[in-house]
DNA sequence: AGCACGCCGACT
DNA sequence: GTCGGCGTGCTC
């Protein structure tokens, strides 16, 4: 080859460069569907998936990268088309990703872009904001007493603000008719109109000092040579704050070393990661033979798999985990980790954390914005790392996931239910695991039905994926699991016990106070009664915004006597005669958790006992507080709500107490016996965990009720068989799907109407093979002033059951109701 | 979501 | 006649 001419940067006669890109964005906009093209300005590079903002109608607002396009369609006129503002973040979404939040829209009828916001961190999306500013420059004195009165009033409202600044939303808020004046405002040039650009979550950048030199030179003062020590000793590199208090002197001995060439200071980004106190790391424990069976079965599998690992309670499901996860990190794959919501107690991620230190990211609703953003960002890293989180963390872009854990895979908060799309991570979970080809282990001591179904009853047929059920049937070091006594209270009412605790739990009791071990009171309800009601005329007291009674609140002599509702949250204070005919006699009815405290230290004024219920764990670090503090030995007693039976691990405790089990076993839902069957045995599992054997009591009115017999032979096989034939019976799931379509409003004839419209609808165009139960009023009919009604679509899983739009059905609706679907709703209420 | 356009009732 | 209410529809 002869010589040849070295290629020159591309200049603009290259006929690909000069051609015009675009792009289809899909835009973050209520109500908008659909997918929009911009123009690439040259300047920018930008790839799909990409997060972009654009501007669209006169705001600028967050969007999706989709596709990129060469040449325009001819049905869209190119002059129309504007440009892409710019990129916000670049290479957020793993490859496969994009298929699975569409899996997710299409399954829960929601469209993209709301599953996306629901996926992604919060603030990443963003949107400009109108904003208004006051022109002091050109704003005459008085100004405000020669122009037309709104605008005078929108003048006095801006001057009231420092900057002279508000958002065009707070003036119209806040100023019946703003328009007017704004324009008149304009204008007169007294005021400017501006867009803010979005705020979205970004790095955040601090400055960070770097040694540079091997040998410190010698013309150092004592203060700038300890500084260079310091920063030896961490390792040459530390941010400017911490090296200046770790010191104790000031920036400008930095900023000498700086000038001196022995250090650098520079921004780097640094990431807002939760900080967790230390714990000492530990080693992998010896396992059971059935633990080792299990974690064999896990370890060999490296593709798609469903697991069901059934283990009693306190079989060593963790220990399993982190035995499947330590072999994955070294391979430089990723864990997810997902637990219930209550579930992410410092117990556990403190066990993760002692085994794998630093690997571990924690992620839940609970991190600031910031926390949450950079922890996105450290996945990102593609390092091997484990992601502990609560429901949303299903969607965390770990590039190389070698495996999915669903810890208490029956647990309920893994189905979002508020907010739009209704998915169940469990479902997620399973189609992640498929699209990433990794296995997927659901953990439980009591697997909900349709883990059990899908996993030990699969037919043949059906089954392409390798799936395995995993029995842990003993507890670790052989300990038995605690034989449970059923009280029957009815029993006890009629030899003359009136208190809320049986003779058998009253000895029990006797008998933590002599031995000093600890116990586990278990109450359905927070507060103190239930319901409040007058002894003379029988009014209950209701909460004037819901169809429910109003609970008293009572913690302790002298404080404040409260009504309050567990609904809306509305409280007022006890009434000291009845409403309705001013009779002083009022009566509590209905145990909470505040009134067995109350009895408890009645009853045995040496126990000490603490509350833990969603009352006593509201503020920050609560939950870690009391559980340090029982676990220290500081009460005896731990009286609490549903949030006892999620993932406490405590040796001490040998008595676990049901105070009443009925409000568990008589809801009117198709789920409730699974529900209390879970409950039951969950916390029933709290007993006897450490080396002294625990037992349990359970106080009921229906002692033969099939749940109770179950639980009290710790017989989950006996639960099943009695269960399954009925929800088939009756096409419940895990045999039959339901989707449930809300509406609320508050005008109740509107509703109702509405409601009735929606269901002739359903009948007409869905009816073949699919049932339709409704409308009818919810069972609490108004909550929070709005009343509800529903509708319940039922069909066979396979069937090809077709949803109308949402969009179409919103239509047919009053204004005033607001629509939602519930795809597989755990509960009908 | 904003913001325009456009069609009806109360004022100069 | 005009002003100003808010119902409908569009945003590359």
């Amino acid at each position: 080859m002869g010589t040849f001419v070295v290629a020159e940067p591309r200049s603009s006669y290259d006929v690909n460069s000069s051609k015009e890109q675009w792009i289809e964005v899909l835009v973050d906009c209520p109500g908008v569907q659909g997918l929009y093209t911009y123009r690439i300005p040259p300047e920018l590079s930008l790839k799909p998936g990409d997060i972009l903002s654009v501007p669209f109608g006169s705001q600028i607002v967050g969007g999706i990268a989709i596709r990129c396009l060469n040449n325009l369609g001819d049905d869209l006129d190119p002059q129309r088309v504007r440009d892409v503002d710019d990129v916000i973040t670049s290479g957020f979404f793993p490859s496969g990703y994009w298929q699975l939040l569409n899996q997710v829209a299409q399954y829960y009828c929601t469209d993209l872009m709301t599953v996306i916001r629901g996926a992604l961190p919060p603030g990443l999306l963003g949107r400009s904001q109108r904003r208004l500013r006051l022109k002091p420059e050109t704003l005459p004195p008085g100004a405000e007493t020669f122009c037309s009165p709104v605008a005078g009033k929108i003048v006095r409202l801006l001057r009231s603000q420092k900057e002279g600044n508000y958002s065009s939303q707070y003036l119209h808020r806040e100023i019946r008719g703003a328009s007017r004046g704004i324009r008149e405002l304009i204008k007169r040039g007294w005021i400017e109109s501006y867009l803010e650009p979005p705020k979205t979550s970004q790095p955040k950048q601090q400055k960070a000092v770097t040694l540079v030199v091997d040998r410190f030179p010698t013309d150092l003062t004592k203060r700038q040579l300890e500084v260079l020590q310091v920063l030896r000793q961490q390792g040459g590199e530390c941010w400017l704050t911490q090296l200046v208090k770790l010191c104790h002197t000031s920036t400008q001995v930095v900023k000498k070393l700086e000038e001196k060439g022995c250090v650098v200071i520079q921004y780097q980004e640094r990431l807002r990661l939760l900080q967790q106190p230390h714990v000492n790391s530990d080693r992998p424990k010896q396992l059971t033979p059935s633990q080792t069976e299990a974690l064999d079965v896990i370890t060999q599998s490296e593709s798609f798999a469903q697991i069901l690992l059934h283990g009693v309670t306190g079989s060593g499901k963790t220990e399993v985990y982190l035995q499947a996860i330590a072999p994955l990190l070294d391979q430089g794959k990723s864990a997810l980790v997902l637990v219930p919501e209550i579930g992410l107690t410092p117990q556990l991620t403190d066990r993760f954390r002692a085994r794998f230190g630093n690997k571990i990211c924690v992620y839940h609703s609970g991190l600031s914005d910031g926390e949450r953003y950079d922890t996105w960002r450290q996945m990102l890293t593609g390092e091997p790392q484990v992601v502990i989180g609560t429901r949303s963390a299903i969607f965390a872009p770990l590039p190389n996931l070698g495996l999915i854990i669903l810890d208490e895979e029956h647990d309920s908060s893994f189905k979002q239910t508020q907010i739009l799309p209704t998915y169940h991570a469990r479902n997620v979970a399973l189609w992640r695991g498929e699209l990433d080809n990794c296995p997927v282990v659901l953990g439980s001591a009591t697997p909900s039905l349709e883990s059990w179904v899908k996993i030990v009853n699969k037919a043949p047929e059906n089954s392409p994926s390798p799936h395995h059920y995993l029995s842990l049937p003993e507890r670790i070091q052989s300990r038995p699991l605690p034989p449970v006594e059923i009280v029957d209270m009815r029993r006890e009412f009629k030899l003359g016990n009136r208190s809320i605790f049986s003779r058998s739990l009253q000895d029990a009791l006797a008998d933590l106070e002599s031995s000093r071990k600890q116990g586990i009171l278990f109450i359905n309800r927070r507060g103190h009664s239930t319901f409040v009601s007058c002894r003379s005329c029988g009014y209950v007291l209701e909460c004037p915004h819901c169809d429910v009674s109003l609970s008293y609140h009572y913690t302790h002599e002298g404080a404040t006597e409260l009504l309050r509702c567990h609904y809306c949250n509305f409280s007022q204070s006890q009434p000291s005669q009845c409403p309705e005919c001013r009779s002083p006699y009022l009566k509590f009815f209905g145990s909470g958790t505040q009134k067995v405290t109350q009895e408890l230290t009645r009853q045995f004024p040496n126990l000490r006992s603490l509350r833990f219920d969603s009352d006593t764990t509201r503020t920050k670090g609560a939950h870690r507080h009391l559980l340090t503090q029982f676990a220290q030995g500081k009460a005896d007693l731990l009286v609490g709500t549903q949030m006892l039976t999620k993932g406490l691990d405590l040796a001490q405790v040998t008595l676990v107490g049901v105070v009443a089990a009925d409000g568990l076993l008589h809801l009117s839902d198709y789920r409730a016996a699974e529900r209390a069957f879970q409950t039951l045995t969950q916390v029933a599992g709290r007993a006897g965990r450490g080396d002294d054997p625990g037992r349990v009591i359970i106080q009921t009115y229906s002692p033969e009720h099939p749940v109770i017999k179950s639980v009290r032979s710790h017989d989950y096989q006996g639960f099943i068989e009695a269960e399954l034939p009925q929800r088939e019976a009756l096409s419940y799931p895990p045999y039959g799907r339901l989707i449930l379509i809300r509406l609320s409003g508050t005008d109740g004839i509107e509703v109702q109407q509405s409601a009735q419209v929606l269901g002739d609808i359903f009948r007409d165009q869905v009816g073949q093979g699919c049932e339709i139960l409704g409308p009818a009023p919810a069972n609490i009919m108004r909550i929070a002033r709005r009343y509800r009604w529903h509708i319940l679509l039922k069909f066979e899983p396979n069937s090809e059951v077709i949803i109308p739009d949402i969009n179409e059905l919103k239509k047919v609706c009053s204004q005033s109701v607001s629509l939602s679907l519930n795809i597989d709703p755990l509960r009908i209420d």
